[in-house]
DNA sequence: TATGAATGAGGATTCATTCAT
DNA sequence: GATGAATGAATCCTCATTCAT
């Protein structure tokens, strides 16, 4: 990771505006916590956070929802715990530096959908209460500026060699991020457009990279 | 608009959906439903369908609730009533043939930045409700697919004339029709990205424009 | 009728209680009026009172829920409107003296019956209503009472003539009464007991008839 | 008790039908069900079910209307889960085998007294429901439909025995069965007909017997 | 550590009834 | 004579959260 981006943990996702009560020191207490956490996530991704009340995700952990309330503040908190630790993980996974390779793009957009997939309950139950909650709002505007950064610098990267004239780099690398973001949410969250039934990792993969590189590269092979 | 598409209005987005109460006959009773209508549109865009209650409604517009309910079978049914109308209106607008110039992704983008800007609060309480309500999804899934065949179908006119070789037309445009969803999500329903205040429209459009047009075409200026 | 029930309407259902409004002048009012009786009638009969609604009623009058309150004072008014002048006229249209024989049974069964039959809205909604508003409670008992004087006589005849000995006369009659108020009820307005899909009238008349001329006088053909 | 009624219980009125949360498992638990219960039932009986909310319920049993929800889901099921149950009770006490004799007429009679009087509550909110509920309409006839049974066989053994001639035995017995339930209601809910302030368990009991076996037997002593 | 019990604060919806026109 | 519009007062039900054990 570039040493620019070394820095958002420290501005990062709401940095210090969730105080959850401390790692629980038995075994038995982690335990526990972690069984709230799976069935949030499983529970979020399949009807929302919005739906998913603190009674099923305490039946779904085979505990009471008073016991849940020993390990998180209320039911935001422990989206927040779930979030945090997940919006560097794409980003540690993709790679260094933007070499303008094909296989850059196609790296860089397999992390994502991998990361978004993988983490789909905790990113839609964020999205979702980004626009309910401000605090949640802010959270998520700091997570998507991780990616955009990331791609702002590949179109800075493409204009240095001469392509992607009188493109603002923030605004186009916002829409390019914008469109990551929205794919994933439309295919992985909301069963994809059309009547089609599925798409595969590697459909989807090869799409995001296409359109990335082509928007700033133009139909040329590769740089 | 090809006649493919014309037709698309009369079977539109839902179509026979919503039921509704009748036009009410009297002015009163048609002031009384659009100062209904207006508070809520106000009242979505501003704190989101799900935390917009009836009460608030009605209080905004002066009413009971009871009244809404004389001109609205539920709170669903209002959103239904706004959402409808809507859709065409984007496309109504957007130029008949894609000509593949420049101009035409301009236009197109325009249009939709337009009506999204427009039509905020009913847009981003379809899209609210759709992760909560499978009606709304299939409402919400319905309308994308409208602006994605439209892109669609640029895709393969670009295929035509020798562009765009190994994309799948229905995924690109599913794609970019999703940076176009978001990007306007973003920017108009969330305050945009980064520390930056804001945008002009012109910037978004032309940034929706050039990664659309680029991303079939290339550099190239115009076909 | 006999002198002693000519003197019930004095004392009769509820009397004074309902001012209703008087009867309308013109011949359009009166049509309207008609129009909400009917309606009412047909309603409580299918639905029961409780579940009838004011709006329904206009609805199938084809008035306005305003217009009802021109005719009526509330909905419990227009019962009881509904209700004056039904409950003699079971007895008007049953035998002036029991006599004792055969016939007379039949014929005061066939009497409650039909008229049981006619009347069906507005009983099953008095008797409803009774269960919930002490006004109707006293105004179905004292319609029952008529009734249950009736038999009463019978049972004192039956004894003149050496019969039903044991019996006490106000308490035979108020179970008979019973049974035929609810059997009436049973199967007029709850489709009946048992799997069978219905009843003749013929069959009710018979069955009712031989139940209270048999616990009177036994098995005897005839007094 | 036959052999074919004994089974009547196990498949009884309604089985299955209710659902309920299950009992409490804790003795705080269990008391507060009972509170409620207790409530209901005494809610019920003094204004009938329609009239009483769950608010009323609620405070009656010093609770809150949340508490309510835990034990039952909806008011509805509550009085199901005090029907259940009831109808049993009935023929549970009632003579095994019909004899004829005079004793069986007057200790039939005695339980279905003692146990309308006992669960007044529950039979008038179930009747009452009845009238505006279908699943409740068919629970009650389920329930009548019981005692109708027994009755009937009493009019088939008094053919058998040469008595009764001409009597349709179903009919019969739903006629007798509306006396039975209509004569409590009448009394023990309504207050009874008449002037009389009221009567004694023992009137109304000798009364249902005699009636019931003279209809059938006539004036004969016993059989 | 864990739980059953309990609740306050809403939120959607219905309906009888009134009023201005 | 008639109506569309409007409302106050309920009623059911949910859910996040706290507390005593």
């Amino acid at each position: 990771m570039s040493p620019e981006t070394t820095t958002t943990p420290a501005t990062g996702p709401a940095a210090g505006t969730t105080v959850a009560p401390p790692e629980p020191p038995s075994a038995k207490g982690r335990a526990t916590r972690a069984a709230f956490e799976d069935a949030a996530r499983a529970l979020i991704a399949e009807r929302g956070f919005l739906r998913t009340t603190v009674h099923d995700i305490a039946a779904a952990a085979g505990k009471s929802t008073a016991a849940f309330y020993r390990y998180f503040d209320n039911k935001e908190q422990l989206l927040a715990a779930l979030a945090d630790g997940f919006s560097h993980e794409v980003l540690l996974h993709s790679p260094d530096a933007p070499d303008g390779g094909a296989e850059f793009f196609e790296t860089a957009a397999r992390a994502y959908w991998d990361a978004y997939k993988e983490h789909l309950g905790v990113l839609v139950g964020v999205f979702q209460l980004a626009m309910v909650d401000e605090e949640f709002a802010e959270r998520w505007r700091a997570s998507r500026l991780v990616g955009v950064r990331i791609i702002e610098r590949t179109v800075r990267q493409a204009q240095d060699r001469g392509h992607a004239a009188g493109l603002d780099p923030a605004l186009a690398a916002s829409a390019i991020g914008a469109m990551f973001e929205h794919f994933c949410f439309v295919w992985l969250a909301q069963g994809g457009d059309g009547p089609g039934t599925g798409i595969t990792d590697d459909e989807a993969v090869a799409t995001l990279a296409a359109l990335w590189r082509r928007s700033l590269y133009g139909e040329e092979p590769s740089p």
